[in-house]
DNA sequence: CTAAAAGTGGACAATCATTATCCACTTTGT
DNA sequence: ACAAAGTGGATAATGATTGTCCACTTTTAG
């Protein structure tokens, strides 16, 4: 078992809680987004992608276009925000030790399937249980009023629409 | 966040289930464990290393040596059979995108890492809470007592002293 | 109508952690 | 003394993640 954030999945939840600040109906354009974030603007156009395709962001292509929110923050849970990057896929899979060790014909037969199920299953349900509003209320006490404000400008400076 | 097996730990389950099969004071060379679950055997060795590391086997040098057990199986937990191969740092690390995304000055704040860490002790909890014990009561379920009795067959042939 | 700005999708390269190999060395039994 | 087996370290191969590039479509502005 392998338990580690990987940075596309961190990158899309601080993308998203940037788009919370933008008013309805405006846009943030991508390569806004991806500055302000730091790191690589074009493999971030990928996340963003995978966020549009997971129906958790709004695209506007052309001039003036850019990303917004598709679902309230209340409805965005960071379990999903996993899934929309990292894909229901990565759930554990036998490699058949099982299998070889005891000659056994029937390839699906693993020892550790139930337990690993239970183990993310248990992780998952920590991460079902927060959402992208969970975390707005969170920054506040764990960030100077002064920087948040700072950013909301910036944003509001850098939206379209 | 990521969340798979990777196969290092699961091969380390595998051997030290089959060390259990041992009767008292004998020992399995390395090359037998790892012929009988298949995979390289180089890499394997440095597994079985890392468990000596970990005080979850013993290992005995030179001629007629090998590995068994240095705890019970009610005493071996799979989260530590994970801790021994993958060590502990593997928790959640802020990428600093939080930080650089608001101008923090102090470079540990981070507004995942509450959740992160909830969700990875939930996780390992749940690993916490199986033993290579378990395990074993759970095999006579899962697997044919023909293959089982295989098992230990070979297992006593190519055991030492 | 044309150009510029912005998102889309796919092919492809770089990076990094994991997995795998090799070798010189030590320990133990015959 | 020699063979079998574990130890530790250096190093290579692999594969997933991360990052780059480019041709294409959509939209706005002039």
């Amino acid at each position: 078992m392998f338990l580690h954030m990987k940075t596309g999945v961190e990158q899309s939840v601080y993308a998203i809680l940037l788009l919370t600040f933008l008013p309805e109906k405006a846009v943030l354009p991508g390569d806004v987004i991806s500055t302000q974030l730091g790191g690589s603007a074009t493999y971030f156009q990928k996340l963003l992608r995978k966020l549009v395709s997971a129906d958790l962001l709004a695209s506007v292509p052309g001039s003036k276009g850019g990303f917004r929110l598709k679902k309230t923050p209340e409805e965005i849970r960071i379990y999903d925000v996993y899934v929309a990057i990292e894909g229901k896929q990565s759930l554990y899979s036998s490699s058949g030790i099982f299998h070889d060790m005891l000659n056994l014909k029937d390839k699906d037969i693993c020892l550790l399937s139930d337990l690993m199920e239970e183990a993310e299953s248990s992780w998952q349900s920590i991460l079902k249980g927060q959402t992208i509003a969970t975390l707005t209320n969170e920054i506040h006490k764990k960030c100077p009023k002064e920087n948040l404000d700072m950013l909301k400008t910036t944003v509001e400076k850098k939206m379209v629409r």
